[in-house]
DNA sequence: AATGAATGAGCCTTCATTCAT
DNA sequence: AATGAATGAAGGCTCATTCAT
């Protein structure tokens, strides 16, 4: 007797599942290029054929990452267009980051590979750039709402410092103060905050 | 007439420079995996032998351009160890930083590269840090000097910001507004600027 | 109430056919090792697996596939066996010829490949040389009775102008005029046509 | 000092040559899928790797051949088109034909697999059947020439006779009557011999 | 009888590196 | 100093075959 279609279905997905995680923990930290099929089938604990047996390519692998990097990404999407009012948002939004930064690591360090080598994704660069810029000009209203007077500028300068700071604590975990950060920067934009940066 | 030493000496400083500078510009865009020495000898316009004259292996090479990414580094350092008053050499610091933005592409994309796949460079990471360390305690000491409360976690935000600032450039140069954020920083950190942060 | 015997029987006749019929449609277009057991077993809408419940490897499915040739080339032999007169028979053999290769072009390619590359087949090679050998000589002793000079070498000639019509034919199905030549053939080697192949 | 251009070509052309005719060799005898890169690179002595300095890829090696077969084919071509008169002509024909098979087994061999297995190469079926509907064109013209009835079966017929002959010499070489089978056929088209076949 | 997940050997191809000239 | 032919290890991928169910 084979077994049953559902039978099937929960072995692939446990396997695809494995073989996601591991090819994203090695892409995020050795690169696209510098892992190979049998580093991410030797890390999933399973044979390299297998892992054709549900990607593929090595290059349909990284598009599945993609995707679900692109899901992950969403969330901050869903925050930016709740109900809630604009100064509750600026620190649900910051709040949202910090832990992003920290619960995401990898998916991070997959996005930076993306930006910096185009070449690895056909069509990530272009999806990537349409994804950032309606995000930016989200945020560049909700910064309007607060009465910053260059929303956009300080959209792109609140991005970019998102950007760093994920950048700057996976380069030494250990010794950047993310907590601190991100109680200041809480503070900084927050109502009173904002007040005094209007002055500015 | 044979060729004087200095002459040889001279070519051969040439020819190292060129290669240098397409190995800099193809690792760069195509990461350290994704660049063959072949690629970087034609782009060099010399034969692949020729490379391994110059530079034993690729990892050599890697090493050398890592070199110079931190002789380039220095020129921050100097900013920072110079006589000028603090919130001169605060207005400095921020100008020299953009413009090393706008003119280092190539490093800074090989920078995060290091950072991100310290795999690449047995070492970079080690040494990377090391300088990281100093540039900010030296950043932390100034920003102390101009009186700012959390000297501390304002030089990790500052040079989070600048990192921050450099990634989404490259990622999109055409639309990233650098010289209106440019023009932000500098009045935020200017001495008006800094008494209003203080307040925060 | 449990299938009979037979019944289970005669499913495994039906699917050990179907896997027959689309492996030799398969090896006939793409070639063996152009071949894939999984080709093969979509092909005949079932699984991998079960493939292998029926041939114990794919080199066993050839040779079942020879099998079958042979039983089809038997039907030359009977006509050449059989008790009509020597001018019915190069009729009946000549039509039959014809039929063959229109009905049989998939066989027809395989007994191409087996004789092109007989590594895929151990022992092919010898068992189609005999089976040639014999059909030869009967030959042979049929364009005697008819009273040809040199029967061995018209023989082969014949021989070799069935191959050769057989091969053009499914090079370029549409343009080859198989009616017409079948026409001129039988004309050429009925009794007045053999009375002057005679004379040359 | 590196070898001169000279040196280079002649190494080029040595090695090129011998990755060609062991590619040929191979090709024709164990068939495309059958014969792997490194199988060539063995008979001809060298790296696998090398292979690849000289043909980028296994297709391409097989369209080199492809090529060269059509030159060799082209002097069947320049027979056809000397001016020779038709009797002369068909005796060329038929004596270059024989040598032909002779010669050049493995390209005759290569030719069955392109046409058993237009898969394998793109456009091979293509052109093949241009060139022999070219070939036949003029082939037909000719024995229209000779005054033969029906000059467009009678050279299907022929060609398909030569494509048969080379087909079973090259099954059973050792067995295969081919001289005596050309004087036969040397004898049937001499002028004579187109005599008696024109009243059949 | 039947399924398809899983394995591993082998294939095509690339590339860092060496070497004769 | 300079070339590019040559090597060999490794990487992406396929596929015959096995196996648990």
């Amino acid at each position: 007797m084979p077994r049953s279609k559902e039978q099937f279905e929960e072995m692939r997905g446990k396997t695809r599942k494995v073989i996601l995680e591991n090819a994203l923990k090695l892409f995020a930290t050795k690169g696209y290029h510098g892992t190979s099929i049998n580093d991410i089938a030797q890390a999933a604990g399973i044979s390299k054929g297998l892992a054709y047996n549900y990607f593929d390519s090595k290059q349909k692998l990284i598009e599945a990452l993609f995707e679900q990097m692109l899901e992950i990404g969403e969330d901050f999407e869903e925050i930016l267009d709740s109900s809630l009012n604009a100064y509750e948002k600026m620190e649900v939004l910051i709040n949202f980051s910090f832990q992003y930064i920290e619960e995401n690591e990898e998916y991070w360090r997959l996005y930076i590979s993306f930006v910096l080598q185009p070449e690895i994704l056909e069509q990530g660069m272009r999806v990537t750039n349409e994804f950032n810029t309606r995000i930016l000009n989200k945020f560049e209203k909700l910064l309007k709402q607060v009465g910053l007077k260059n929303p956009a500028i300080e959209a792109s300068i609140l991005g970019a410092l998102f950007d760093g700071i994920g950048l700057d604590y996976f380069i030494d975990k250990k010794n950047f103060p993310l907590q601190k950060i991100k109680k200041l920067i809480l503070q900084r934009y927050s109502k009173e905050g904002i007040e005094k940066l209007k002055e500015i």
